[in-house]
DNA sequence: TGTACATCAGTGAACGCGCGTTCACTGATGTAC
DNA sequence: TGTACATCAGTGAACGCGCGTTCACTGATGTAC
């Protein structure tokens, strides 16, 4: 972990200006009124170096997302053995939250973070590329919950059926969260409890209301 | 339920040519490598005609499963009403595959539709917009459970979490059966249901091998 | 500390591509009398 | 059964658009001696 050096410190702060401009003119103007030429002259570099940090315009979207995801899986991964499989889900979702602003804010502001949570939700396209980025994760996640409780993930469908089901309540908190008309940490939290506490029930062969 | 006259007959029949020779080509060489005018040539129309059928080139690759996803939905609302949420929706999801056949064949041959299924899950584009369109049809499926068990779909999370918990599992099991060597409906049939025995057990607070 | 060379982020301009749209039009099918 | 008119599927050609790529190049940063 040495500290990096001149050249590594500008790219960052070249990939950080790219990340922040895009998001806030994505939230503002909608994605797809919004081009790869328009970020970059914001930022004054050339659509040459957008291409070079991007791969496509998509990814920039999910730049901040895709920290996220990473420290939930980390999260997951040093969750103790004693917690069942949901259980350790659950707590490490909740706990990186804790700690998701301070690991945010070096690169865009926590409230452009959850504005650009609700813009992709109401962008077909995006909403779409972020399901099939959520699928990619629940094979890690899968893994992980595999390796804790020490079954073979290819032998023992449980593994994938427990992200599955995790991910699912997920991603419709996500969903009615994003369409909710008080959008904060707080209460994408409260939403996420509320409803994972309702897994099991909802499971039940019959419901007494 | 009159008897359709010529010109709706032939717009069926244009309809089905460009579906068929669509998925013919995107099976054989890809979706991405396939252009719409090579669709439209195929079938000898103008371009300007496809894009009367299908809004986009996307919506090509969908029309089956667009009509297999209603028998779906059709079939669930017409399960007893003494059947629990996920025992309904188990059933009317095995019992829609058993009449699958004689519906689809009119279109297209089961075998090109089975595989336009691995088409879609191994094409990145074509899978992220395959995830998008199901959870809008579980929005669907949430507001007919809910409607079963006589519970308000805004006010209790059971509907949305079982759907989604089931929909997760239908998504996995999809998954690993587009990847198999072997994708007939008998061996999707077979996983679907193996999967769906172990959703209960995946969410025990602790497993035992 | 200084020099010579290597690396690599960024440039600028041009382009290929195929999707999806627009236009004014033709001719087959359907309907009214 | 025949005529007059309305509807609407299909035409053909052209185009706008922005993504993502390609090229040969510059100049700042890093490294070796």
């Amino acid at each position: 972990m040495t500290v990096p050096g001149l050249r590594e410190r500008k790219k960052q702060r070249t990939r950080d200006a790219l990340v922040r401009v895009a998001l806030e003119l994505f939230t503002t103007q909608g994605f797809d009124r919004t081009t790869v030429d328009e970020i970059a002259d914001a930022v004054d570099v050339s659509q040459r170096t957008f291409f070079r940090y991007f791969a496509t315009k998509e990814d920039v979207a999910f730049a901040v997302q895709q920290m996220v995801e990473e420290r939930f899986v980390r999260a997951l991964a040093e969750r103790p053995a004693e917690e069942g499989p949901l259980d350790a889900m659950r707590n490490a979702v909740l706990g990186s939250w804790d700690t998701i602003g301070e690991a945010i804010v070096e690169v865009v502001p926590v409230d452009l973070h959850l504005r650009t949570y609700q813009m992709i939700e109401s962008t077909p396209a995006l909403l779409a590329a972020h399901l099939r980025r959520s699928t990619e994760m629940e094979e890690t996640l899968a893994q992980l919950i595999a390796e804790r409780e020490g079954v073979d993930v290819d032998e023992d469908p449980r593994p994938r059926i427990a992200v599955a089901a995790f991910s699912g309540v997920m991603r419709v908190t996500g969903q009615l969260w994003g369409r909710s008309e008080n959008p904060t940490l707080e209460s994408i939290r409260a939403l996420t409890e509320h409803y994972l506490d309702h897994l099991a029930p909802a499971l039940e062969p019959h419901w007494r209301s």
